[in-house]
DNA sequence: CTGAAAGCGCTTACAG
DNA sequence: CTGAAAGCGCTTACAG
């Protein structure tokens, strides 16, 4: 091929086109007062060779750049995934780029890492996820460094930044209640990871529910595991041993409640006959168990593209030199999946029929 | 604070250090030929000034960047996420960053998306994980554009790059031997996408395995699933509700493998005792059924380490003008793990027993 | 509607 | 061992 080696540049486009570079400019950046038959002369120069133009060239010049950064953290493969899924339906329809950074809460060199991050790569923004979200280090490095961000599932500092979320604090409201409108009165509680906001507000939905029916959180049935399987699978044992064992189980996500259901398997103790058993996040482990686990859904694709959204438009207004920070909040809608892990509590009336089925 | 709110450019530490800037390009960039005197008061500046080089100057000065790329596809939330993961190990240690891109198999847009990735972000390199690693219309983008790359669990076209994989023949070899030395003679497989490499080489080495023991691959026992688990729940039924069903399911993931599980659960015959079932990968759902999955492991983070340091070298080597591709291939270490999925051949000696257990 | 000039923050190639 | 000049490929600010 006679192809030239070297890649064309706005130059040969210029001259091509014959016309100067800044009209290409205008051209490749859709700005107003280029007259179409010169758009067109142009556009056809592009096709023609093929031109692409420089990221580093176009950042280092306009003084912003195309990529957009995620920051995340230990919340599982699924739920990251979902997430870069999800940025990423919005950042190559809007020209930008996902750059990915792994930052463990309590990394001793988070500070530099972010710094280093932000004022090498000069990202145009970053999303935030557990437990990275909270992590008050990295968002006062995005702060000074004036990159727009948004935090996705966040617990502290809500009023101060756009966040995206989804109420876990009446999720975990919905599910408690289901649980007691099966007649069980006798709910443990299984807790993930401390420093994961998801910790704090699904325990607080889930005392508030019980409280609503006249009930409080039995300090013996409260457990605590790190989100992931192994974790709960001691944690359940202990709530199952227990002579005045729970007739139901709560567990602050699917995994945990997947280790739950087979502590339950393991003691011959049958679901949801013998013991209901609930989990949080309905990811794919919340069908692949047996039985399927009653859950709730967030909706985590939807989540990052509204995270990316906002982003998009804070990034926008930015350039525009609009710096009044409108900090929107966005709620998503969980729902309340309901499957065959949970059933009327035993000894209640009901208790020989199949389990309840609601939307 | 009285911090200047412009970035501190390399002109600013020049001037402090009272050096040229190229003498501070060099202390940056850890060049040769610079008095320790001079180098000291340069790092000095920086570190007073938290100077930080801009990425898009260096790169379109320096015409080389700092990003590499990782082009994947519907491969699993887990899967991915450790290949970022062992990437990033390996980028943050060298100074580059990650940029991630979701390439369906068979967008339309395969040939612009690679294009533009390549041309305008101009990233330094790139891994490629299955599917799109063996696509060969993305494979011919980057090679026409000079970008160094390596494909990890490639197919075909192996001796024309770089590549990282385990010998996925060999491990179902050794999975297939397992249940043969059990007693299973009849044994059922549940394929995976057409499109994944990992689909014919696992098939090949359970078939190769047969073989060896004097047997053969029975067609009405060869089932294909997607890699899911909602997929292997029909194949997993249609084998099992033959008459002549098989003592012993081979799928070709975890996921399927569950799936199978689940499915033997729901019709009553009891695992291992009547059925054993093996998966591949060792993903985290392995140790989430009842029982616990016999699989083969796959390092995959070591996978992803592997791969990034090969590419790291490659960029080296290609900075440096050797242009002789090495095109090193690294095969990795798989391990059977044995957990309580197998047991006995129904009606074979020591059906009776516990499932046996070796490593 | 269009363009010439200057500059973004670095590195390369060269000179001393 | 050190530096002055030119240039990477664009955009900004300005002029016409």
């Amino acid at each position: 091929m006679a192809q030239p080696h070297r890649k064309p540049t706005i130059n040969d486009v210029a001259a091509l086109a014959e016309v100067s570079i800044k009209t290409v400019s205008r051209v490749m950046n859709k700005e107003p007062n280029v007259r179409d038959v010169v758009r067109q002369r142009v556009q056809a120069a592009i096709t023609q060779l093929g031109y692409q133009p420089s990221l580093s060239a176009r950042s280092l010049a306009g003084e912003r750049s195309f990529l957009i950064g995620h920051f995340y953290g230990d919340t599982g493969g699924q739920y990251t995934h979902d997430i870069q899924l999800g940025m990423l339906n919005r950042c190559r329809a809007a020209g930008y780029h996902l750059l990915i950074e792994e930052i463990a809460y309590n990394a001793p060199d988070v500070e530099e890492r972010a710094a280093a991050l932000v004022n090498q790569v000069r990202m145009a923004g970053v999303v935030l996820t557990p437990p990275v979200t909270d992590n008050p280090i990295v968002l006062g490095v995005l702060q000074r460094a004036g990159v727009p961000y948004v935090r996705i599932a966040p617990d502290r500092d809500i009023d101060t930044s756009p966040i995206v979320r989804i109420d876990e604090w009446k999720a975990t409201r919905d599910l408690t209640e289901h649980l007691i409108n099966l007649g069980h009165r006798r709910i443990g509680f299984i807790k993930g990871k401390a420093q994961h906001a998801a910790t704090r507000l699904r325990y607080a939905g889930f005392c508030e529910a019980l409280a609503d029916h006249g009930l409080a959180p039995m300090p013996d049935l409260i457990e605590v595991g790190e989100f992931n399987y192994a974790s709960a699978l001691p944690a359940a044992t202990r709530l199952l041993e227990r002579a005045d064992r729970p007739t139901a189980i709560l567990a602050s996500n699917d995994e945990m409640a997947a280790a739950t259901l087979a502590v339950a398997h393991g003691m011959g103790i049958t679901v949801p006959e013998q013991l209901s058993v609930v989990g949080f996040d309905d990811m794919p482990i919340a069908t692949m168990v047996w039985p399927q686990l009653v859950t709730i859904r967030q909706p985590v694709i939807q989540m990052a593209e509204a995270a990316a959204d906002i982003l998009l438009e804070l990034i926008k207004r930015k350039d525009a030199g609009v710096w009044e920070n409108p900090m929107p909040h966005r709620q998503l809608d969980h729902s309340l999946i309901i499957r065959g892990s949970t059933g009327p509590a035993p000894g209640q009336p009901g208790a020989a029929l199949r389990p309840v089925r609601s939307a």
